[in-house]
RNA sequence: GCCUCCAUGGUCAAGCGGUCAAGACGUUGCCCUCUCAAGGCAAAAUCAUGGGUUCGAUUCCCAUUGGAGGUGCCA
């Protein structure tokens, strides 16, 4: 299989998988397994200060859960590895001098600081630093050699021509050009040893045969610098797919308090920025402690700036994704997260469950604020299902069956059902002994039976019903009318709620 | 500052020289209705601006503006 094809997801261990670095794992699998190709997790750790502990763990754990099967990988083995960076860091140097023997990199002996107070001078300058290639033209390479064996730190540095174009070619941005005098000598090999991302990127990416990168388009500028590396190894490049960020709306707020920063007429200031755990957004671990669904995640996170060709569906599986994937059909310019979208995804997965499905998705919810003892779930379920966006959100919505919540009076008047307190009382009045009447409390009967006598009231429906429902659950809002309220609540409890409420009116 | 990339409603987007410029979320109204949902129906809302090219530009080119990214011994 020479030309199978490759992809590889390499993140950097500095913390939990966020919903832009989860679209990009999608896509490069979904690139991989269209083509049957094989999809390969790396981790690159060559920071070692930025590295968080378990964040690994993290990484291997959350592309389980959102279904991105690796084929190879640290956790998972592999014909190429290892797969994590540190574990290859013998290897780098042995390509790194080949570089420099071949001229496409030199020893450099500059210190950090003297590197500094040149990019310091430079800015205040309004120039742009670049490296000036002192210890090239300065430092045969004889030099360098014995330097290096007496001890002295050194670096290795990219020796990128002064004069000339460095190109290459995007599946999605198409050809990217720039002048090689706006590059800098990037380093290659720091002094502690370790490759930076530009040179471990382009080796390992050959080594371990990698037909397709897929990254971030924070990289789409020093891209043409990495085919001068394939180009002077005298490799042939990958394919490349750079994709765009993904943002977030939220309000400008300050980094340390979190509090919303005013502008000077005292409002929030609305800001897009680009997704990240500094602030707080939300984890692909988060959303699912939430009661996101998995499923609805991924699909959300798949149309968040792509979308199919030829066809107006928005529901995919990730096998339908699979099959369904183009890459021509994502947008080049960033994407803005929008939760409301997610939202809706949601719902419409949880709506499309089997009850039985649901019911043991929600109960573990459900169980947070009712004893199911007491309560006659299944039913409770049947009435939630429709209404559902959000399993967390759940607790909150029935809460008040396990405890009468505050009566607000207030709520007896209502518009719409021509309800006040005083027809409240007279309503409440009539139903009170008829609900006592009722010895088999089901829901049929209670709707029966109160149904037939209303018309005596003379009233209409609502103005019989809602203060019923106020009576009993104290809610504006709930999750089924006052029959289902009633009958979920038992009649001890029903008595009880309306006779308090009734002694108020 | 310099370099690279991008630009269709509030958001996600279809479109790829001739369309009354799809669809979805959200919003608004109506229907249904014992509340809230769900469901049904309807509506408002988009080609950033200015120049070209062309018989004809949302579509091609240039500029401006706006946005994103880069400019690290971070990835």
């Amino acid at each position: 299989m020479a030309n199978e094809v490759r992809t590889r997801f390499a993140p950097s261990p500095t913390g939990y998988l966020h919903l832009g670095g989860l679209r990009t794992a999608l896509y490069t699998y979904l690139l991989a397994k269209k083509h049957g190709g094989k999809f390969i997790l790396r981790i690159e750790d060559t920071d070692q200060e930025r590295e968080v502990p378990g964040a690994v763990e993290l990484i291997y754990k959350s592309m389980r859960q959102a279904g991105l099967v690796y084929d190879e990988g640290p956790d998972v083995g592999g014909d190429f590895g290892p797969y994590i960076q540190t574990q290859r860091r013998d290897l780098y140097p042995k390509y790194a001098w080949e570089l420099v023997e071949k001229g496409g990199a030199y020893c450099c002996f500059c210190t950090k600081e003297e590197i500094e107070a040149q990019r310091k001078e430079a800015e205040a300058k309004g120039e742009t630093w670049k490296y000036n290639k002192k210890c090239l033209h300065s430092v045969p390479l004889e030099e360098a050699k014995r330097r290096i064996a007496a001890g002295e730190p050194y670096v290795i540095r990219q020796n990128v021509p002064t004069t000339g174009k460095a190109s290459f070619d995007d599946m999605l941005y198409g050809h990217v050009e720039v002048d090689c005098d706006t590059l800098d000598d990037t380093v290659l090999i720091k002094a502690d040893g370790l490759p930076t991302y530009n040179f471990a990127n382009v080796i390992d990416d050959h080594l371990m045969n990698i037909t397709h990168v897929t990254r971030g388009t924070e990289y789409l500028s020093s891209a043409p610098k990495y085919n001068l590396l394939y180009e002077a190894f005298g490799w042939t490049p990958p394919t490349y797919l750079h994709l765009p960020p993904v943002m977030i709306e939220s309000i400008l707020v300050d980094k340390q308090t979190k509090e919303p920063i005013l502008d000077e007429n005292g409002n929030t200031q609305p800001i897009v920025r680009k997704l990240s755990k500094r602030y707080g957004d939300p984890s692909f671990e988060d959303l699912l402690s939430q009661g996101y669904l998995k499923e609805a995640i991924i699909n959300f996170i798949a149309l968040l700036g792509w979308a199919p060709k030829g066809t107006n569906e928005e529901f995919f599986s990730m096998e339908d994704l699979v099959k369904v994937f183009d890459e021509n059909g994502i947008n080049k310019s960033p994407a803005i997260f929008n939760t409301e979208k997610l939202r809706w995804f949601n719902a419409e997965y949880i709506r499309r469950m089997t009850p039985e499905a649901y019911a043991e998705a929600a109960k573990p919810w459900l169980s947070k604020v009712l004893d199911p003892e007491k309560f006659d779930l299944d039913r409770l379920c049947e009435l939630l299902q429709a209404r559902t966006e959000v399993f967390g959100e759940l607790p909150g919505m029935v809460d008040f069956l396990a405890e009468m919540p505050e009566l607000d009076m207030a709520l007896f008047t209502n518009k719409k059902s021509k309800s006040t307190p005083e027809t409240s009382k007279t309503a409440l009045a009539f139903v009170r002994p008829i609900l006592e009447g009722i010895t088999d409390w089901t829901e049929a009967n209670l709707h029966d039976v109160v149904m037939e006598a209303i018309p005596q009231t003379g009233m209409k429906n609502a103005t019989v019903l809602w203060p019923l429902r106020i009576a009993i659950t104290g809610r504006a809002a709930t999750p089924g009318g006052a029959f289902e309220m009633a009958y979920l609540l038992g009649r001890d409890q029903t008595m009880k709620r309306l006779d308090a409420a009734m002694a108020r009116l």
